[in-house]
DNA sequence: TGCTATATGGAATAATATAACAAAAGTTGG
DNA sequence: CCAACTTTTGTTATATTATTCCATATAGCA
C-alpha cells in the first residue's frame, strides 16, 4: 500500500510528477507560501525524475525551454523549495532532488500541513544508487531515534542531520548480474 | 581512558597534532604510501585544529609560510590523505578535518594497519558544532549496524555512507547560558 | 645507470554559489 | 483605487570550490 522506499529505475514516472506538483500547490497554499511561476518551473525540472539534478543543469533545461535565467534566480528558487521541504540537496554531489514522501492521500489540508512541517525536523536519510542515480528517501526508521540517543550521551544538541548512503540499488544489482 | 568523542573547544591541542602526525608517519610507512613533504604540510594545516578547513584556506596558510602552491597541488594532497583515511571531508561545507580516531597506543604496526583499514569501510558519523566549529567523530555506535539492516530490507548494497549531525556542543551550550 | 611509475609544477578553465543593487509584482491598509 | 510596503525577480559582477592538460621532477627498481 505504501510506495517503495526506493523507486524502481524503470517505473512509470508520470504519476509521481503530477502528484508532487499537486502537493506543492496544496502545501504552499495552506502554508501561505507563494508558489510562483519561476519556483514552479524549477520544481518541475527537479520532479522530472528521481535523480538529483544540478543547479546549472536546471538552468540549461529552462533555457532550452526558452526561459533564460541567471544562476541566482535558480538558486533562489532552490532555497525556497528547500525551506518548504519540497526538495532536498545532496551535499556530496551538490545536486537537488524532489522530496517524494509528502503526498499520501487521505489527509485534510490541516493534517497535510502539520505532517509535512513535522517531518522537516527529522534526520534525513537518503539512499543513492551510484549506478542509475536514483535516490530513495527513508523515513521513520530507528536510525532517527538512535541519532538522538547517541548524541545525547555527548550532551550535543542536534539542530539537523543528514545521512547519505551510497551503493547499488537492487534493480541495478540484478542488471549487473544479467550483463555478465 | 578513551578520548572524548567530542573534543572540548578549549582543550590543549598540542598533543593531538603530534600524535596525529606520528600516526600518519607510521601508517603510511606500514601501508607503503609515500608521505611526502607536500602531503605532510597539508596534513599539518588540517591537524592544527579540530575544525574543518577549506582547501583554499590551506593554500593561503601555506603561502603565508612561504610555500606557494597551485590549488591542484592542495587538492591532490587532500585526495591522498582522504584515501589514506587520515582526513575526512565535510560534504555540507566543502571542508576537511583530521581523523582523530586512529592513534591509540598499544598496537603493533600490523594491528594498526589492519584496524585503520577496516575502519575505512564503516559508516562515518560526524558531530559538527555550529557555534565553535569543532568536529567530533563517532565510531562503534549502533547506528552502523542499523544502517546495514535498514538498507538490507531494500536490497540496497551499501558502498559507503556519511552522517553529518549539526548542532551545538555541550561546551558551547554552557557558554551561551553564561552569556544571557 | 636507465626505465618506469608516481608525484609535483604551472597555466588555464570548469563548476558551483553569492553579493549588490535596480525593477517589478504582490499585499495591505487607507 | 491609490499609496506604502514587502516580497520576488532581473541584471551584472564576482566569489568560491574543483578539475583538465601537459610539462617536469623525483622515487623505486631492473
Amino acid at each position: 500500500m505504501t510506495n517503495p522506499l526506493f523507486p524502481h529505475p524503470d517505473h512509470d514516472h508520470s504519476g509521481c510528477t503530477t502528484n508532487l506538483m499537486k502537493f506543492a500547490d496544496r502545501y504552499c497554499k495552506q502554508a501561505g507560501l507563494r508558489f510562483t511561476k519561476l519556483r514552479r518551473s524549477v520544481l518541475e525540472q527537479i520532479a522530472a525524475s528521481h535523480k538529483a539534478i544540478g543547479a546549472y543543469q536546471i538552468l540549461d533545461n529552462l533555457a532550452a525551454d526558452g526561459q533564460k535565467l541567471a544562476p541566482i534566480s535558480v538558486y533562489r528558487s532552490l532555497d525556497f523549495l528547500q525551506d518548504a521541504g519540497l526538495i532536498h540537496r545532496l551535499e556530496s554531489t551538490n545536486a537537488y532532488f524532489a522530496c517524494q514522501r509528502n503526498f499520501k492521500d487521505g489527509h485534510s489540508e490541516a493534517q497535510l500541513l502539520a505532517k509535512h512541517k513535522c517531518s522537516h525536523k527529522a534526520p534525513l536519510v537518503f539512499l543513492i544508487c551510484e549506478d542509475c542515480g536514483v535516490i530513495g528517501e527513508i523515513e521513520g526508521t530507528p536510525i532517527e531515534g538512535l541519532i538522538e540517543s547517541v548524541v545525547r550521551t555527548e550532551g550535543f544538541k542536534v539542530d539537523r542531520s543528514q545521512l547519505e548512503i551510497k551503493g547499488i540499488c537492487s534493480s541495478c544489482q540484478n542488471s549487473q548480474i544479467n550483463k555478465l
